[in-house]
DNA sequence: CGACGATTTGAATAGGATCAATGGGAGTGG
DNA sequence: CCACTCCCATTGATCCTATTCAAATCGTCG
């Protein structure tokens, strides 16, 4: 967008840094602001009856919660920090105004907004289409290939959320680790060393349009 | 958008009638056309390994895989009909000019697109947050509120759709019927009617954050 | 060292899936 | 108009996955 246009709509921005552990929105609350992660990294989440479910994590630099601020509605999800975190906080209307103002802005908004969108269809695709065991094997050989696939990775987050985030009790995730174990997999509290990645991929079958980092 | 730059973009678009369980598209193949249905009704699925699930129905007047037409990348859905249907088929690369090209046709979209996110994360907290016999029971009261509300209710498509669409198999769908008939719930073919509707939202526990409608 | 939370393990249960078999229309052809 | 066939839906039985509850263990931080 031009250099204008972005000083504007920075002047209106503030940009605060959180501790660990702390709710930023709710769901159902009105969109007043747009979130942008600069540093650390935050948790989407939902409840209904007493049940809550991870939704989806932030890392920098990723927004959340742009279609609620688009359609000028409230949230569908909450999200907390899950370590100290810079975040950048938007006025909606200010980002709204930009939007009509710029049209690069709206374009890169566009594209950001379609990426979202296919992030959750491949989620919602994981889901429905994979057991529990399947759902961790993929999503370790993910983080494999995102660090560098050297044979081992680091879990980006505690083993409560992981848990949530695919979709299982923490109990579930750790018979599920060990369920793999004969597959080469190796877990030393976050770290976690892949022995046979070829074993694991046989198990895995991963899918570029579940598991594809875009496209 | 311009009556102009509507009849520029609809000059290039072909309207065809397809007839009932016919693919229209294939997940992973490059984003030609934007869908939009007309009439009739559009299944939107995906598989992996040797397994299918339903991810979404299109109806009237609904569009499909807007984000990958705008992203230019691949299906990650695949389409059929599930009725004889009226679909309205725009190129792509035309899509993607007229929205560069008319501002009013831009913010239109964006409205769709940030509806359609809306719409998953909506199904996602679903399928998370909620026991097959709940899915169930919120699709009734959805499908009543969406035909009046009168006491009872069509289910627009056939069980074995319907139990993919809620994530189960047919098997347990016909089941989780059984488990609402306490709750006032007769099956009849397609035909449902609700003899108390108290109890049954009761045991749904509906939620606007995933039920409503919009918003 | 002690306490707390996170993780793991075990046992029992519940929810769903699978396999197999039966019933029930809708459509077809005689 | 009726018999036949096919596919969908239902039911039963069993198996498997995942959740729940309980307890033990591990690590970390004061």
């Amino acid at each position: 967008m031009s250099e204008q246009n972005f000083e504007t709509l920075m002047q209106t921005a503030y940009l605060q840094t959180f501790p660990t552990q702390l709710d930023l929105i709710t769901e159902g609350d009105p969109a007043d602001f747009l979130y942008v992660v600069i540093e650390g990294c935050v948790e989407l989440y939902a409840r209904s009856n007493s049940r809550e479910a991870t939704m989806g994590m932030v890392q920098p630099v990723g927004t959340f919660i742009l279609a609620a601020v688009l359609k000028d509605a409230v949230y569908l999800m909450s999200a907390r920090t899950c370590q100290k975190s810079k975040i950048l906080l938007i006025p909606s209307d200010n980002v709204r105004e930009a939007f009509q103002a710029d049209a690069s802005f709206t374009r890169a908004i566009v594209q950001e907004l379609a990426s979202c969108y296919r992030g959750v269809v491949k989620e919602h695709k994981n889901l429905k289409l994979r057991t529990a065991v399947e759902r961790l094997a993929n999503r370790l050989l993910r983080y494999h290939r995102d660090q560098g696939a050297n044979g081992s990775l680091d879990l980006p987050y505690d083993k409560r959320t992981l848990a949530s985030l695919l979709g299982m009790t923490p109990e579930n995730l750790s018979r599920a680790f060990n369920t793999l174990k004969p597959y080469g997999v190796d877990v030393d509290g976050s770290f976690v060393r892949l022995n046979d990645t070829k074993a694991l991929e046989t198990l895995a079958k991963p899918n570029p349009l579940i598991d594809g980092r875009d496209q």
